[in-house]
DNA sequence: CCCTCCATGTAACTGGTTACATGATTTC
DNA sequence: GAAATCATGTAACCAGTTACATGGAGGG
């Protein structure tokens, strides 16, 4: 997608909350926000030097041990607004959720062509292990049910998990009925 | 995404049922299709020519009126050949949900936020909206609930549905905790 | 004759992935 | 001392968007 580097604004927030190294913010695509988003580190390095041209971030050296030298950026004022503004912006695409599995089922016709079955229960395995990771996020991140002062967080997770619930079950009903 | 050509299987797929034009392709994204994916002409055209290169599709010109040639497209049968293969091929992604308000509200941490029920109202209308026209495809695609030679486009339908009517209960759910 | 739609292309640019490349620190 | 992890970068390439560009056919 060529599209307006939303990217961008996910290093903001992140740096919006603590100071940052880019190896930190790499990192935080395995988790948290990997539920939901990727990024390379190869993507994030350049930007960082672009958003600190741009004076939306600063950095300063910190030493570890000997020699090395890590940056650990920090998000200025005016960064803070182009974060705001991003947030106050309407949202109105609904994007087209370009799922593999749903493109493939697209082209299977009928109901007898002997690729459904196998690549229903792929999907159904794999759906239930997401779902699986999911619930275990949620109670490792909200043990007792209170989403704290991260309600964004505990909505997206609420999210997902009823997703993949729907999903599962969706699939699950497919393959009742034509393995019947 | 510079991920495998999933384009191209799109087009190998159209081309399986029917002979079409470029342009007929690109209208495909406008309708059925653009449910669930989305391409521009100047993608489609260029493609086109490299899957002919690869004796994956054909083409015969047709006269229309005096002068305008079209050329029609049609599936090889090495092109059958890869698009049966890639259906068959395990499809071990899940697709990482590019959703922006999702996004957005990653970084709402608290109900008191004065941007977040402005935000769910919003996707609560946008949401409502696409399952409207989702219902609208669906009697209009399968009035009488059979899914005929078409399983695959009834199942995306249904899932398309399922997911819009959970995406909007979500919303309306947070939207009557917050606003309370 | 004008406007809309049909029809096909190219160019420039941005976003994102994969691969290349290097070196320090920590842990076992 | 070896392996895993921390840490930062660049280069080549592919996918996808936006814009540029052209012209015929059909309907009113």
């Amino acid at each position: 997608m060529a599209q307006r580097n939303q990217l961008k604004y996910i290093i903001l927030g992140l740096l919006s909350e603590k100071k940052l190294t880019g190896y930190d913010i790499t990192k935080a695509f395995d988790s948290d926000i990997g539920e939901f988003w990727s990024a390379n580190h190869s993507q994030i390095y350049p930007l960082l030097k672009r958003l600190e041209d741009d004076a939306l971030i600063t950095h300063e050296l910190e030493l570890v041990g000997e020699k090395l030298e890590k940056k650990l950026y920090s998000i200025t004022s005016a960064g803070k607004t182009v974060l705001r503004e991003w947030l106050s912006e309407p949202t109105p695409e609904i994007s087209a959720t370009k799922d593999e599995f749903i493109l493939k089922l697209y082209f299977i016709h009928s109901a007898d062509d002997p690729l459904l079955l196998p690549m229903l229960t792929e999907q159904h395995q794999l759906h239930q292990a997401k779902l699986t990771h999911l619930k275990n996020q949620m109670s490792r991140k909200f043990p007792d049910e209170t989403s704290q002062n991260n309600l964004g967080h505990f909505l997206i997770l609420q999210h997902a998990i009823q997703r993949e619930t729907r999903y599962t079950a969706w699939l699950q009903d497919i393959i009742d009925k034509v393995s019947r």
